[in-house]
DNA sequence: GACGATACGGAGCGAGCGTTCCGGTTGTCA
DNA sequence: TGACAACCGGAACGCTCGCTCCGTATCGTC
């Protein structure tokens, strides 16, 4: 990957830029052949370098679910849990909506190809900040990671049908904190 | 539709009977031809039934959206519009939940082919419904319709990746009353 | 500049799916 | 019962899409 030939190594920074893009766009149902036209390359250049269509969308996703890891890992020593909590959720939630890849991504972040480093580094990192949350009494602690991930798959759903109302992600929020009446009975 | 050949009425029936049990399971994904097999019927026999494997699908789920949409209607005028209200909103995510072909029209209840009569109805009603929710107070002011069926879709994309986990909706049904503190601010 | 290795492009393959077409069958009615 | 219209089954079409294959072009090296 480093002794490549040198339009081999261009070719590739195209696809993957291209994918990034189309991706961005539509998401897992761009068709490749759109990707490598964009590309300005062949549909067998793109399997030069990348095994599979799937393969090609991790290595676009990957590093983003990455970022989101990192970010949660540096908030996660916080001194006040609930906050940063909250803003992060609502973060995660405004960035995948503008970037379908994303979207999809973190849809199936329950599933499959998610048990990955990255992926799973973000599940980590993810729990610590709601275990942290719940100890600081700012979210109902009737909920787990895998609950909150399905929120995060249903938040953005929601996004998808009302796009760009902010006030429904706080809705979900709201619903997290919980409510005095209803937990006490 | 009335004065058909004998045979023509009864693979019509095995049709439909076919498609609510093939869509239930699959939603709008199940092909076609499988609709037909199940039906014990050629593919040729459910185009001269219904013009579109779509129009199939509406014929379907439309009967159900009516009864939602009485249903709502009916609730309409109960003295307790709030307690009505979370009722109804939590009875229609679990009977979604239960057969895709509903989560499938629902989640589009924002968009093309709900405009017609049954979809339309179901709007009305649940409009009605939330109204009266929000004039008792049960149900925060700064959502509509169009909003509320959006949190809809959410709702059954979380149950989705979280299946059975009731407490997600009750999530939402919390924050969908609003909290305390954030309205105050 | 020439040669071998490497990479490229895009036609082509195979699978899935919605839809159409038509030769054969079946119900209906006189 | 005979004949005609209505209806049936399922092969076939057209399209999309992921993926492969191979003749050709390009790169790196001596």
């Amino acid at each position: 990957m480093e002794k490549m030939r040198a339009d081999a190594r261009r070719n590739r920074a195209k696809v993957l830029a291209a994918a990034e893009e189309a991706f961005a766009l539509d998401g897992l149902a761009v068709p490749l052949d759109d990707i490598a036209r964009l590309a300005g390359v062949g549909a067998g250049t793109v399997y030069r370098h990348f095994p599979s269509k799937e393969a090609l969308f991790q290595a676009v996703v990957l590093e983003r679910i990455q970022q989101f890891a990192e970010e949660a890992r540096a908030l996660a020593t916080a001194e006040n849990p609930g906050e940063v909590f909250v803003d992060y959720f609502v973060r995660v939630i405004k960035q995948a909506s503008l970037n379908r890849a994303i979207c999809d991504a973190l849809a199936e972040s329950g599933g499959h190809a998610f048990k990955a480093g990255a992926g799973e580094e973000f599940r980590a990192a993810l729990d610590e900040l709601l275990t942290r949350a719940q100890a600081a009494g700012a979210v109902r602690p009737d909920i787990d990671g895998d609950d909150l991930r399905a929120l995060i798959a249903g938040c953005l759903a929601v996004e998808r049908y009302a796009p760009g109302s902010r006030h429904l992600v706080r809705v979900v929020v709201d619903g997290l904190r919980g409510v005095a009446e209803v937990q006490t009975r």
